[in-house]
Parts: structure tokens; C-alpha cells; sequence
DNA sequence: CCGACGTCCTGCTAGC
DNA sequence: TGCTAGCAGGACGTCG
């Protein structure tokens, strides 16, 4: 499942194979993504070159601009088309999303659900088996932005230790569920944040208003640590996984607890434990990530008197 | 307002 | 061997 480092890791693939090119063509299959892919956002992007591509949380973002032309005596610049000079495809792979570079030649995979021409022989295509990801576009950065900033917080690296400090103290919620938050932290999936947990030595179950100042910056920068390790390695391959240019990522074979339950753990040997917490499988170390007596008997509430004095 | 939970979707696999 | 129930989970809607 894309999370920030895989993501990262299509992005960096995918620039260097697209940055610079035109959509020529918009192909667009039959069954939807999220969203059903509106008639008008293929006229918004086509005949439009590709100026960037990045990443955001989880979502990938390719800004698109109007090319100037050099040779038309007849140009009569239309508002419409101002409007639109510079819209952005916005695009986010949910569970299974792949996006790559082909040859036109090359057969269609099943479930390709979107085939950006790219002219001179090559096509960006977004496949997705379950379709839980989602391609938008918006009429120009501003508008894009907009849609990112209303649901996503701060970039892991640019989480400020004040404000997370904040963020964790104020929930009651299980730790697990404050890292899957793309409003506390934007890119954290559920691979990334048992191995945050873990490496932090805290409990998925801890409820937010439990932990030490000490222990929250601990985990801010575990999250730092275990992304920037992950992206190193290209991400994780678990099944469908794959980067830009179709290579899988390694970091699997660095996890200390994700998918690993009933093997040691690394640091004490202990058998991974896996419970389910915000609706998701979190594996931890019974040993390394304790949970504290107040908060495992009765959800924490009631403690709240004793950190005043 | 906040938190918990259900929903979408398909392919794989554990279990009979 | 063949069948099926259950599981995987990111984002978002709904409910209490």
C-alpha cells in the first residue's frame, strides 16, 4: 500500500520519464476510480505541458502548463483558456495504484483506468486493481492546494515538535489512530506507523493525553527516521507495490514489526503481537512497546487530575 | 466538536 | 480439489 515513501520514490522515477512532455491524449477506461473522471478535465489538460511533478502526503501532484506557441499569427487568447493555463492532476493511489511510463506497444494491463498520451512514444498510465485511488484536476494551483491543505497537515520532516506536542496531548484517541490522522501528519500509513510505534517503544493502544512530552517527541522522530529510511530503500513492496519505472521497493526487508507477527523482535526477541486498533492490524512488542497500567485498564479518562499538580 | 465505525473494491488465502 | 468466508486498508461519510 502507497504510503509517503513509496509515493516519494513514483515520483522521483516518474520525473525525469515525464517532466517536459505534452499531454497529447487523454484515454480513459470504463469503470471509475473514487471519483468518475469528468469530460471537461480532459479538455483542461490536453495539449498541455508538464512542468513538475511532486508529492504531498500521499498524493502526487503534476502541474501542467499552457505551451507557449511560437508560430500562430492568429492568436486570440481566450478567457477560457487563461483560466485553465496552469491546472493540476492531482492524483492519489489508494491501496493498489500503480503509475507508470509505457511504450504504446506495450499490451494494456487489467485495470488501467487512465492513459495519459504523452506523444514521441511513451504514456503515462495509472492502474489500480481495487480502486481505492482518485485523479482530480483543478483549474490552477491555487484551487489544488486549496483541496490538499483542507485535509492534510504538516510533511513528517516539517512537523514541528511544538505542534505535534499539541496535536497528541489534546486526543484521547489510540496513538495508532493520531498516525493514520492525515490532518496531525500527512503521508503515515499503517506500515509506517507500527514501525514509528516500535521504534519509539510505544504502545498503538496509548491514548494521546498519556504521553510524556519526552515520549512524543521520541515518536516524531522515529516517524522522520523510519520515512527517510524507507525512501532510501524505494519504499515497500508487499504485493503490488511498484515505483515509477516499475521496480519494487526493499524496505520490507527492514520491518521490525509490520506483517511480522509471532517472529522475535529485533531489539528483545519477544514474539510480535498483532491487535486491531482504529480498524487496523497494528503489530508491536509486548516487551519494547508497553502499555501503561492507567491507560490499558480503563481507557485513560479519569488520569487527567494527576498531571495538574 | 470529537471519536468510532461502516463502506468501497478485488485478489489472495486459510480452512473445511 | 474446489468452494467460500474473511482479510487487506486510505479516505470519507455517517452516526452517537
Amino acid at each position: 500500500m502507497p504510503e509517503l515513501p513509496e509515493v516519494e520514490t513514483v515520483v522521483r522515477d516518474l520525473r525525469p520519464l515525464v517532466v517536459g512532455r505534452r499531454i497529447t491524449a487523454v484515454r480513459v477506461g470504463a469503470k471509475n476510480l473514487r471519483r468518475p473522471w469528468q469530460a471537461e478535465w480532459s479538455e483542461l489538460i490536453l495539449g498541455k505541458r508538464i512542468d513538475a511533478i511532486r508529492r504531498r502526503g500521499k498524493w502526487i501532484v503534476v502541474e501542467l502548463s499552457v505551451i507557449r506557441e511560437t508560430k500562430s499569427s492568429d492568436e486570440r487568447p481566450r478567457a477560457r483558456l487563461r483560466l485553465a493555463a496552469n491546472p493540476r492532476l492531482i492524483l492519489h493511489l489508494g491501496m493498489t495504484g500503480q503509475l507508470t511510463v509505457h511504450q504504446p506497444t506495450e499490451p494494456l494491463k487489467d485495470h488501467t483506468h487512465l492513459i495519459f498520451e504523452l506523444g514521441r512514444g511513451h504514456e503515462l498510465r495509472f492502474r489500480d486493481v481495487r480502486r481505492f485511488g482518485s485523479a482530480d484536476v483543478f483549474v490552477n494551483e491555487a484551487e489544488a492546494n486549496a483541496y490538499l491543505a483542507e485535509r492534510l497537515g504538516p510533511e513528517p520532516m516539517e512537523l514541528e515538535a511544538k505542534s505535534f506536542q499539541a496535536a497528541v496531548l489534546a486526543t484521547i484517541r489510540p496513538l495508532k489512530a493520531v498516525l493514520l490522522d492525515q490532518s496531525v501528519v500527512a503521508g503515515v500509513g499503517n506500515i509506517y506507523a507500527d514501525e514509528a510505534l516500535h521504534r519509539s517503544g510505544l504502545h498503538p493502544e496509548r491514548r494521546g493525553n498519556t504521553l510524556q512530552p519526552k515520549e512524543i517527541d521520541r515518536l516524531r522522530e522515529a516517524i522522520v527516521a523510519v520515512i527517510e529510511h524507507a525512501i532510501e530503500h524505494r519504499g515497500s513492496t508487499i504485493r503490488d507495490y511498484i515505483g515509477g519505472s516499475g521496480l519494487k521497493g526493499e524496505f520490507q526487508n527492514e520491518f521490525r514489526v509490520y506483517g511480522r507477527t509471532g517472529e522475535a523482535c529485533p531489539v528483545c526477541e519477544t514474539a510480535i503481537e498483532v491487535v486491531r486498533v482504529a480498524g487496523r492490524s497494528s503489530h508491536y512488542c509486548g516487551k519494547c512497546q508497553p502499555v501503561s497500567r492507567e491507560t490499558k485498564s480503563s481507557g485513560g479518562v479519569h488520569r487527567s487530575t494527576s498531571s495538574r499538580d
